[in-house]
DNA sequence: GTCTATATGGTGATAGAC
DNA sequence: GTCTATCACCATATAGAC
């Protein structure tokens, strides 16, 4: 599975990745950590300092990944429908949630602010590049002009965390796909030639 | 806190709803539950013959709760687009997230056919009559035509659940309501005579 | 029904040999 | 750098006194 390169180092923090996104951080022991990276715990306590500053490293690769992966889907061409839309239905192991923001579930996570700092960061980023992209259409007259693109992109992001509550509830990857079909058909909608409504007044 | 006249199981139920809620599944210690009780474990081992069967009962009576809760609020009066409204800016303790839709990162709940049963109804059932709701407000002609009201509600209860995780990674309530926002604003432009979008197909 | 032992194995970390 | 001991404490459950 890893490189035969890898260091031990990097198996550790490689191991960690796989056993938040499946366990969490209350539910993963270094002990767990350990075996299935086959190590020893003298190699793991010489690299880090224990477990938080294990985990920390993990939390921090994976952050960095899902922000690389997020920023090529939306640096592509496309029109802004287009690019929200491909966010939405990019492939993804969708029982699996979300390797980032399970962790906001992890009280240990959310009570340390070392811990917490690059999920948010993940988010934050996230949440930041949509905004850029509904802006654009806002701007090009390809949606409305009066939808708020931090807002949009805040329904967007949620849409999706929230997606992995309703898939792993059922144990199906259906609503995950209906909550993201049910949103694209609303953003769709929200075309600049729609009357303005009069219900969520934004003046 | 809780009334005087309620029984040690009682107490063992409501102590574990509230950790739970806190901590998660694997989080929880039967300790823990005990030592904040103020109750002995051989009361624990008596009314309940395990960890995992208190926690089945504390699952229980909080998605039969949160059911209720959410019935009052659907079936209050108004329009369609208002009973959505309502569900979506309820009085919330945003920062303590969902207390079911939490427990869907937890393995070892997704794990047990048992332990996830609770929170899978849960959650279909405010699906479900949320559901209903936008199909009243298609058929009254408050909604387009085009909308399919299981994937309308998917996207509105997951906008909630993913809500959560945004304001948890970020420690502050703002991006669940720019969520909310974001979605509410997306509902009210997708009304009846907005052009039929071409983009999102359903075939 | 509730309590206090007691038991077995896991958790997170340290010490020190190799 | 990596390993194996060892440690104090916690997790989950059982036994049996009261």
């Amino acid at each position: 599975m890893y490189g035969e390169a890898m260091s031990t180092q990097d198996r550790l923090i490689e191991t960690t990745r796989e056993l938040l996104w499946e366990r969490g951080y209350v539910g993963t022991s270094p002990k767990a950590i350990l075996a299935r990276a086959g190590v020893g715990q003298g190699s793991m306590y010489h690299h880090f300092t224990g477990k938080s500053d294990l985990a920390l490293a993990a939390i921090t690769r994976t952050g960095e990944e899902l922000r690389a992966s997020v920023d090529r889907l939306l640096d592509g061409a496309g029109s802004a429908y287009e690019r929200v839309e491909a966010y939405l239905v990019r492939e993804r192991d969708v029982l699996r949630g979300c390797p980032v923001g399970r962790l906001t579930m992890d009280p240990d996570v959310i009570a340390s602010e070392e811990l917490r700092a690059p999920v948010d960061e993940t988010i934050a980023h996230v949440r930041n590049r949509l905004a850029a992209v509904v802006q654009e259409g806002v701007d090009s007259g390809e949606f409305a002009s009066h939808l708020v693109p931090a807002d949009i992109a805040a329904a967007i992001v949620a849409t999706v965390q929230g997606g992995y509550v309703l898939a792993r509830a059922s144990g199906a990857t259906e609503a995950f796909d209906a909550g993201a079909r049910g949103l694209l058909t609303l953003l769709a909608a929200g075309s600049p030639d729609s009357p303005a409504p009069s219900a969520p007044s934004n003046d």
